[in-house]
DNA sequence: AAAGATTGACATCTCAATCTTC
DNA sequence: GAAGATTGAGATGTCAATCTTT
């Protein structure tokens, strides 16, 4: 039908769908098997873990730092203070407003998976990437996700 | 925790993860309301449509080629021969595969939605890149999903 | 009435089990 | 018994409605 019209670009759009079909899922599985933690979980714990000064981030901010849903997040940070890896904990200068802070626990579950994250990543996608290649996709795809975050209008 | 470790190469994963979570969802709603056409058929069905000579696939190898599971495939199949947009139709040399062959209303709905997904894809994601980025982003993530693919094991 | 957060109802997707044919 | 495909059961994710506070 239409493939032959922008071959070049399209190329880019097929590729990052295949890359991320191919490595985002395999790394959740290795992950979650070797520590226990589902990337959902880690995702949002590194988040709150680096939030400064005290380590703890509003549901809110939090939600635009993660790759996935509001609502979604709601049942994750449920799920992590069942889990004892995070505290919810109310907001004094705003009723409606709640935190997420992270535990000692919650710390040490996040020590304990970085490592093998990180050589998740080395080994399924880094290993096969160039280092201009790196610094490239950092920056081009850093320009998309800021461009296109989700409160950008489809105009 | 770790974030200091590898900055760089840490930083296109994070993006490519972002760049995917801000985009796709975004693309697939706006085709779907446009053409009503979910993303997951028109993937399949451009594939199937793609195959020469006779414009039929095999499940086994259409499930090769998009980026969802076997299990998956095998309802979105249903639901296309539904819609009519393809047919099941046995192999002939070997009575455990199934064919899914594209339909005259398949490749019409195909040549309706394409022009609208290719906009969209200039609009949210290739405006935000330079020539030799899309090249770079084609070719390395390429070579990630050849390297990755859902055969590769773990090790 | 708008913003922050949660919840109910539903869609999407995967794993493991199953059925059939090789 | 292994390969191709489908199915059952459940996990994961979203949208729209709701509740509370502003």
């Amino acid at each position: 039908v239409a493939q032959v019209r922008e071959p070049e670009g399209i190329g880019a759009w097929r590729n990052l769908l295949r890359a991320h079909a191919a490595v985002v899922g395999r790394i959740a599985r290795d992950v979650e098997a070797r520590t226990g933690l589902p990337l959902t979980w880690y995702d949002a714990l590194l988040e709150v873990n680096s939030a400064l000064p005290d380590r703890k981030l509003r549901i809110q901010d939090l939600s635009e730092r993660v790759v996935f849903s509001r609502s979604r997040l709601s049942r994750v940070v449920d799920e992590m203070v069942r889990a004892g890896l995070v505290r919810r904990e109310p907001d004094p200068s705003d009723g409606r407003a709640a935190f997420a802070v992270i535990t000692a626990d919650g710390r040490a579950a996040l020590r304990r998976a970085a490592p093998v994250y990180l050589r998740d990543i080395e080994e399924h996608f880094l290993r096969h990437l160039a280092p201009d290649e790196r610094t490239v996709i950092a920056t081009a795809l850093g320009r998309v996700a800021a461009a296109e975050g989700v409160d950008t209008p489809v105009r």
